[in-house]
DNA sequence: CGGGACGCCTGTGAGC
DNA sequence: TGCTCACAGGCGTCCC
C-alpha cells in the first residue's frame, strides 16, 4: 500500500488541515512497532506544526507556544493508512491503533497488521527519530543525487539491482511495486549485478524510478484508497502496471509471460524479454 | 560495509 | 463449511 507516492500523499491531504491545530487528546490503541515513548497524556496541549517528509517517513513537529516540544515519526509499514476527519467523535474500529484528537480535527492510523510506527521524538534529529531517518537513501527527486552520483552508489554493490532498489539506502521510495516497475521501464533485468549496470543504464534507471514514482504521485497515490477496498491487487493500480501481479500475462509490449520469482523473499516480476542484464 | 534470512502482525484467497 | 498454506505494498535486526 503505501510507497512513496502513496505517503507522500498521505501527507499532502492532511498537513494544511492539521496545521496549527492544538492537541485535545490522543489515544493509542494495540502496540504498533514500536512504542509511542511518551505519555498521550504528555501530547495534550502541544501544537502541531507542518507535517513534513522524509523516505516513507512523516514528521509531525509539536511546539508549546513557541517551544519545541519534539514531534512524532510515523510510518505506515505495509497496511497502514491516515487519515484525517473533522468529526472528532468516531469511535474507533478494529485496525483503529492511534487517534490524535486536535482543535481541527482527528488524526487516525488504521493499520491491520501494525508494521506501522508512531514514535514521540524530541527532535528529528535526536534519537529515536535520527537512526531511522539515517539510514536513508536520497530522496528520489532531489537534484544532488545526479546519474552520476547513482551509478557510483551502484558501482560498490554486487547484489542484484532490484534489490538496492527495495532496500533504499540509495535512493528511497520505491518500494516492490514501483521498483519493478521502474526496472521495467528502464529495460534491465532486475538480476542484473548492481556493479554490471553501465553508466547509461544507470541514468536511465534512475530517470524511470523517478518517472514512475512521479506519475503514481499525479495520480495522487494510484495505489492509495482504504485498505478493505485496496485489499489485493485489484484496484487501480493493477490497470496501470506494466508487470507487478502479472505473471503469466502476456508483456504489453512483446506479448512474451511475465516471469515472477523472489528475490531477498520478495516477489519480482519481469518481463524476461524486455529487461536485459 | 554488503547482503540475505528472519520476524513483526493480520487478513485474504486458493486448494482440499 | 472449515482447515491449511502461500502470500501481501516495509523495514529493523541479526548474522555471515
Amino acid at each position: 500500500m503505501p510507497e512513496l507516492p502513496e505517503v507522500e500523499t498521505t501527507r499532502r491531504s492532511f498537513a494544511g488541515r492539521i496545521d496549527s491545530a492544538t492537541v485535545v487528546s490522543a489515544r493509542l490503541g494495540a502496540a504498533l512497532r514500536w512504542p509511542l515513548g511518551c505519555t498521550t497524556e504528555s501530547l495534550v496541549g502541544c501544537t502541531v506544526g507542518q507535517t513534513e517528509r522524509r523516505g516513507k517517513y512523516l514528521w509531525l513537529p509539536l511546539s508549546r507556544g513557541a517551544a519545541p516540544a519534539g514531534g512524532l515519526l510515523m510510518h505506515l509499514g505495509m497496511s497502514g493508512s491516515l487519515a484525517f476527519r473533522e468529526a472528532v467523535s468516531l469511535p474507533p474500529a478494529k485496525h483503529d491503533h492511534f487517534d490524535l484528537i486536535t482543535t481541527r480535527g482527528l488524526l487516525r492510523l488504521t493499520d491491520p497488521r501494525r508494521f506501522g510506527a508512531v514514535v514521540w521524538s524530541p527532535a528529528i534529529d535526536q534519537p529515536p527519530a535520527a537512526p531511522l531517518l539515517a539510514k536513508l537513501g536520497a530522496e528520489p527527486f532531489d537534484e544532488a543525487l545526479t546519474a552520476e552520483a547513482f551509478h557510483t552508489a551502484l558501482q560498490r554493490r554486487r547484489g542484484p539491482v532490484k534489490a538496492a532498489l527495495l532496500g533504499g539506502s540509495i535512493v528511497v521510495g520505491a518500494g516492490n511495486i514501483y521498483a519493478c516497475e521502474a526496472l521495467f521501464a528502464a529495460g534491465i533485468d532486475p538480476r542484473t549485478r548492481c556493479d554490471r549496470v553501465s553508466r547509461p543504464r544507470a541514468a536511465r534507471l534512475l530517470a524511470s524510478v523517478r518517472a514512475t514514482l512521479a506519475q503514481a504521485l499525479a495520480l495522487g497515490g494510484s495505489t492509495l484508497r482504504d485498505f478493505r477496498d485496496a485489499h489485493g491487487m485489484d484496484g487501480a493500480y493493477q490497470d496501470q502496471s506494466s508487470v507487478y501481479g502479472r505473471e503469466g500475462q502476456p508483456c504489453a509490449a512483446c506479448a512474451t509471460p511475465i516471469r515472477r520469482i523472489v528475490q531477498s523473499q520478495r516477489s519480482t516480476f519481469f518481463c524476461p524479454r524486455c529487461q536485459k542484464r
